[in-house]
DNA sequence: AGAAAATGATGTATATATACAATATGAAAC
DNA sequence: GTTTCATATTGTATATATACATCATTTTCT
C-alpha cells in the first residue's frame, strides 16, 4: 500500500510544553532524531508511536494527526466557539 | 522502539457492516490477506491505514483501536448510558 | 565572543508492515 | 456431494519506520 503523507502538531505542542525533543522523545521511549523526522513530517509515526504522543499530550490521535494539512489550532478553537452560539 | 501489541474491533464492526474481508479491503485500499493479519491482531497497521479504517467506519481512531483489551461495544454503551442518568 | 544545547542532514542497519502466491480447511450454496 | 466462497497458514519480497552515528548549522546562555 502506498502510505499516503499524514501531517501533525508534534511541534506546535512540544513548544507549548517547552520540552526538547530529547525531552518528549525520552517521554514516548523513542529516539530524539526520531522526532525530528516526525515534526518535518518526513515519514509518519506507526500506530503504536501515535497513541503513545496522544498519551503524552493528553489529546486524541485525531487532534495531533490528520490527512490533510492542519490549519493554525487558534483557527480550530474559534471554529469550536463560533459553533455554540 | 519496541511495538507494543494494539488491540481492535476490525472484525466485529465488519461483520456488523455484513462486509467480507475481500469488500472491506478494497474499500480501504489494502490486499484483502493484510485485513486478516489486522484482525488477528498480528501485527499493527500503519497510522495511515488506520485513518482509512477508521474513515471506512465512520468511527474515530480510539474507538477502533486501543492499547489495553477491548471490552464488548455492548458494555462500553452502557458505560455512557449510565454516566448521563 | 565563546561554550553548550538544539536542530538539520546524511548514511547505514534493523524491525515492522504490506503485498502476493500457494495451499489447506471449513462453511455455504447449489 | 461437489463447487464456491471465506478464512487460516506459510513463505518470500518490498516498503516504511526506527535506531544510531557523525557532521554541519543554528540558537541559547553566560
Amino acid at each position: 500500500m502506498k502510505q499516503r503523507k499524514l501531517y501533525n502538531r508534534i511541534n506546535l505542542l512540544r513548544q507549548e510544553r517547552k520540552l526538547s525533543r530529547k525531552e518528549l522523545a525520552e517521554k514516548i521511549g523513542v529516539n530524539f532524531q526520531t522526532v525530528g523526522y516526525l515534526e518535518r513530517e518526513e515519514y509518519n509515526p506507526s500506530l503504536d508511536l501515535a497513541f503513545r504522543i496522544s498519551g503524552c499530550f493528553g489529546l486524541p490521535i485525531e487532534l495531533i494527526f490528520s490527512t490533510k494539512p492542519q490549519p493554525p489550532l487558534s483557527e480550530e478553537l474559534m471554529r469550536w466557539r463560533n459553533k455554540e452560539e
